[in-house]
RNA sequence: CGGGGUGUGGCGCAGCCGGUAGCGCGCGGCGUUUGGGACGCUGAGGUCGGAGGUUCGAGUCCUCUCACCCCGACCA
């Protein structure tokens, strides 16, 4: 491609307002074009790349026997219906009407068509397993996206759906995937660790996330260095402290003023945090009031809260409603407390004689023991863990790291089966329904995400395997009366007809706007002429990854291309690093 | 949805106490220059996000509204 001839120019200065880098390094390397908010064209050279990123998923997609195939973005209604996502799911998902005022929505995935596909095309145990996927436009109108092309609200998904007789079956497509995304992620030149997480909206019985690690992630992994243990915080777990087990003390009313906060709690009283017990007052969705109980120096989860209490969401509650079931803000506890489902977290089971609230402004009691004073409809864990609590498999301290979500893979067993009727027929002539697993990965934001993971202050320094071209080639000096210009012509027809991807930097520009534009489109390896090298017959070849140039006879750019391009290629082959 | 911020030429920005819009980059032409974002001359390009109001007069003040960005809530 020649240059002078590329749609999209590059910006020597970002919008003022764009802060991640992935976000600024594309606009200005002319990757892509905001539109709307969360919506972007790609121009050329950002599809370019993340056309690659899609045929590497492509291709290990296919190579644990996938077969690819394309679903609408727009659907009818009512197989939404079926599945009671259309009236489960909120405004994230965009509903509107045909000409025919009938109920349409526009594909914020696609389990229910799938689904839809097999319980026309399945029928019989022969045809199990089976494996489809697509790469296809979702759209989920986000409350709020942020961050170019790491949460957009139309993007483009791989998704694909495993289709099995049982769970077995399935246990075997879901370690497909896991070891195809490895591969793909490998290949792409990303870092990744695969956490444990939550099943949220899709339903079933198993989740992972693969989670590259970034400082302008929007989840947060907790990770053991010592045995390997990584969750998402969603749902990471930690070791409690073994029981206390001293004698249970009579309750003693305290005067306490001032003391709304914990903190400030603890710090009258002159008792550690672990000593007091929380209140946290949540309305949930069903309408009832979610009381939970947590020891002072531990915070509510609320993925895990809403999992035990049975809510599909929670907001905080009011001062009224907290008033209404017999508590006092500030001064909260669930000794006496009416008309509210109580949540107790592990640790207040483990803890005698916490300090509790009064519920009455400026009071509060001390020794207060579950099961004594008061009572929990639910025990669980509800407590978020935090970096340096103990790892659960092995007791060493846990680290705490932000990092993107790039891939899921999720058991749905029968989730969707069941309530769209796709069953098969077993060899008995028993109808079951079809076992299925759902499988994302969102080449948008894998692009994003290697961006963040592979640049410099200059710009991008893509991986070969997804990079823009291959090569970028100049020619350096004057526009009239130079040989390094038909010198750069020759090497372009050369390489190219040698089958590398060759960007042509042939616009009459000075060196240093030349060199800038490829140091910011961050191609992996940069050739230059100018008259300079030309008096030795030689090119300039520099990779971008490193700091100095080197240079090579004109005869030999090829060769040095080749060997530099294969050991590049080679180190991202999506095979296991060599122990 | 809550909080904060920004909307002025393609991009980045200035524009005070209201007086009829400017700078840098980019873009067209001519010339000089030519290895890390050159220079001179010249030119094109703006209903100042939109609507309403105050005023003799509004980019500037007031009200409403739209869009975008950031933080939070939310989210596979």
């Amino acid at each position: 491609m020649r240059m002078s001839h590329l749609f999209g120019r590059t910006l020597r200065e970002a919008p003022g307002d764009v802060e991640l880098p992935s976000h600024r390094l594309m606009l200005r390397s002319a990757m892509m074009r905001p539109l709307g908010a969360g919506i972007y064209s790609l121009l050329p050279l950002g599809w370019r790349v993340v056309t690659k990123v899609e045929q590497i998923i492509r291709e290990e997609i296919n190579a644990i026997g996938g077969q690819e195939m394309l679903m609408p973005v727009v659907h009818p209604a009512d197989v939404w219906k079926e599945s009671g996502r259309f009236y489960q799911v909120g405004p994230e998902m965009t509903r509107f009407h045909d000409r025919g005022e009938r109920d349409m929505v526009l594909a914020m995935t696609h389990e229910e068509i799938v689904t839809d596909l097999v319980r026309q095309e399945i029928n019989s145990y022969r045809q199990l397993p089976a494996l489809v996927y697509h790469i296809q436009t979702k759209w989920r109108d986000e409350p709020r996206s942020r961050g170019g092309l790491i949460r957009v609200r139309e993007f483009t998904m791989k998704d694909s759906y495993s289709l099995d007789r049982d769970e077995a079956g399935l246990d075997v497509q879901y370690r497909n995937h896991w070891a195809a995304y490895e591969r793909i992620f490998r290949r792409a030149g990303l870092a990744f660790v695969v956490v444990g997480a939550d099943t949220g909206m899709m339903g079933g019985t198993a989740s992972h996330e693969f989670m590259a690690l970034s400082p302008y992630g929007e989840d947060i992994v907790l990770m053991c260095a010592n045995c390997g243990y990584a969750d998402n915080r969603e749902v990471a777990t930690f070791v409690r402290d073994t029981p206390e087990t001293e004698e249970l003390l009579p309750v003693e009313e305290v005067e306490t003023p001032n003391t709304t906060t914990i903190q400030a709690l603890a710090e009258f009283l002159g008792v550690p945090l672990a000593r007091t017990a929380k209140a946290v007052f949540f309305k949930g969705d069903s309408g009832r009031f979610v009381f939970v109980v947590i020891r002072g120096d531990l915070e509510v989860n609320e993925t895990k809260l809403r999992k035990v209490a049975g809510e599909g969401g929670l907001t905080p509650a009011t001062v009224e409603e907290i008033h209404a079931i017999g508590a006092e803000p500030g001064y909260g506890s669930p000794v006496g407390v009416h008309d509210a489902f109580i949540v107790a977290d592990l640790s207040i089971q483990n803890s005698p004689n916490l300090v509790a609230g009064a519920n009455r402004v400026g009071w509060h009691l001390r020794n207060t023991n579950l099961g004594r004073d008061f009572t929990a409809d639910v025990v669980a864990d509800i407590a978020a863990a935090e970096a340096g609590f103990p790892c659960p498999t092995c007791g060493e301290p846990l680290s705490a790291e932000r990092a993107i979500e790039v891939g899921n893979i999720f058991k749905l067993g029968t989730r969707y089966s069941k309530s769209l009727g796709a069953e098969y027929l077993d060899e008995e002539g028993n109808s079951h329904p079809v076992v299925m697993g759902s499988y994302g990965i969102g080449s948008g934001r894998v692009t994003a995400t290697i961006v963040e993971q592979h640049h410099d202050e200059k710009g991008i320094i893509w991986p070969v395997s997804v990079a823009p071209y291959e090569v970028s080639l100049m020619w350096i000096g004057a526009a009239e009366d130079n040989a390094a210009v038909s010198a750069a012509d020759t090497l372009y027809t050369d390489l190219t007809g040698a089958g590398i991807e060759v960007l042509y930097d042939d616009r009459a520009e000075r060196a240093g706007v030349k060199f800038n534009d490829a140091d910011l489109i961050g191609n992996p390896i940069r050739v230059s002429v100018s008259p300079r090298t030309l008096e030795r017959g030689e090119a300039e070849v520099k990779l971008r990854s490193a700091s100095e140039a080197f240079f090579v006879p004109l005869a030999g750019v090829l060769p040095t291309l080749r060997q530099h391009l294969d050991e590049m290629y080679a180190a991202l082959s999506g095979d296991p690093p060599a122990a």
